[in-house]
DNA sequence: CCTTCTGTGTTGCATATATCACAAAGATAT
DNA sequence: ATATCTTTGTGATATATGCAACACAGAAGG
């Protein structure tokens, strides 16, 4: 349950009063649950349910875990973000996908079917809520897209610059920071992480970024 | 403009009346359009509009051309298909980004914005439209993902194997056909098509999938 | 009919990338 | 302080992948 001053920065109840937002919980069947890091806060692999997960508070991470072991960064998601089995991942029957807590987080579970229904009650809030929801997914649309945009490129080294060309405009700068660990990118752009570096120093020495640590300037 | 029987079809104007529609899309300022095979629906070069288009029927692809012409498949858009500079790609800079008419399509334009602002006369049929947005939004995700799915493999038979797998669960059998020709699925993973004729050639000999032209069986 | 284009199938060769292995620096916990 | 991690950094080697080139079939179009 939030509180009245951490209902307003959340991004899935925006122009929702208090108490609307508290019949709304009701409405919609929804469940917030608290999590610490390293928490496991949702296991697409256990078929039970088909909820929804909005990230009200905190940070998390979805991982894809293959046959061999290999995990992978699908997603990370910040306040707004949204996960669940019907808007990702048919998931390769083998390998079992995971959303993990990163920093503590508060997280809300809601029915989505529920959502879609129209409201017998063709209540106001209902439809504020549907509207905020399409902002969320929109935004999450966009996120996979710019995933998309970086895998697709052929090298390592356009990966990377395509990468960093983002996370620059997403800054408004020509430096900025590395959202993760120098390991947890190579796994993003889905390449070898020994591989990378040397590109990395590639990049470096011909003076097409400065680099120190997870800080990078485009040049 | 859509004719009545058109209507009940389109993903976008579910549940909503013939004369609901007309003032919509009044209210929102939309532009219908039709287009025939390889004209060009919208580039997101021209910084003029930043509508968000629907495919109502027929099918359309996205297309980012980088700096060397390299050109590759983003999406394939068909009826519900959903498209716009706010929702996908910032677009490194040097490429630029089409979406290509492939069958006769009819899109729709919308001015987004105008979505997801609250509509002061808080009309009910808005709340419906918003409601199918929301729905196209969620597979618009969907899709994604599983793209994210595919491309996030290591190597180009890991790729094929997830992409097949995708699409025999879609077809819900262990034969299903390509959508695309087998040198447009090189483009979609990502990867050469001379490499990627030799891993299937492999696959095959390796007895582990069978293949008549498009038609593919997983064993 | 011939021409032109796109899709398919294959090969030799160069090289980018993965694999494995090791070492040092920082972080975290005991 | 010591031990145990993770992260970063680098190199030698094997291999997967990209590239260029060619041949053939079928479709589309004049």
């Amino acid at each position: 349950m939030l509180s009245q001053q951490e209902l307003e920065k959340s991004p899935l109840f925006q122009d929702i009063s208090y108490e609307e937002y508290r019949s709304l919980l009701t409405c919609f069947q929804a469940v917030q649950k608290s999590f610490r890091s390293d928490d496991l806060i949702y296991d697409f692999s256990s078929p039970k349910n088909d909820a929804v997960g909005i990230v009200e508070r905190g940070c998390a991470a979805l991982i894809r875990i293959d046959e061999e072991g290999v995990a992978t960064v699908m997603e990370e998601l910040g306040p707004g973000g949204v996960f669940g089995r019907t808007l990702a991942f048919a998931g390769s029957s083998g390998d079992s996908l995971q959303v993990v807590c990163r920093t503590p987080c508060d997280v809300l579970f809601i029915d989505y079917p529920h959502i879609l229904k129209r409201c017998e009650h063709a209540c106001n809030r209902h439809s504020v809520l549907v509207q905020n929801m399409l902002r969320l997914m929109s935004d999450k649309a966009q996120a996979l897209s710019q995933r998309v945009d970086v895998l697709s490129r052929r090298s390592i080294r356009e990966k990377l610059l395509c990468y960093f060309r983002q996370l620059s405009e997403r800054a408004g700068s020509n430096t900025f920071t590395l959202p993760f660990s120098l390991s947890t990118l190579a796994d993003y752009i889905a390449t070898d992480r020994s591989a990378m570096m040397r590109e990395l120093k590639r990049l470096r020495e011909e003076g097409v970024v400065r680099s120190d640590g997870r800080q990078f300037t485009l040049l």
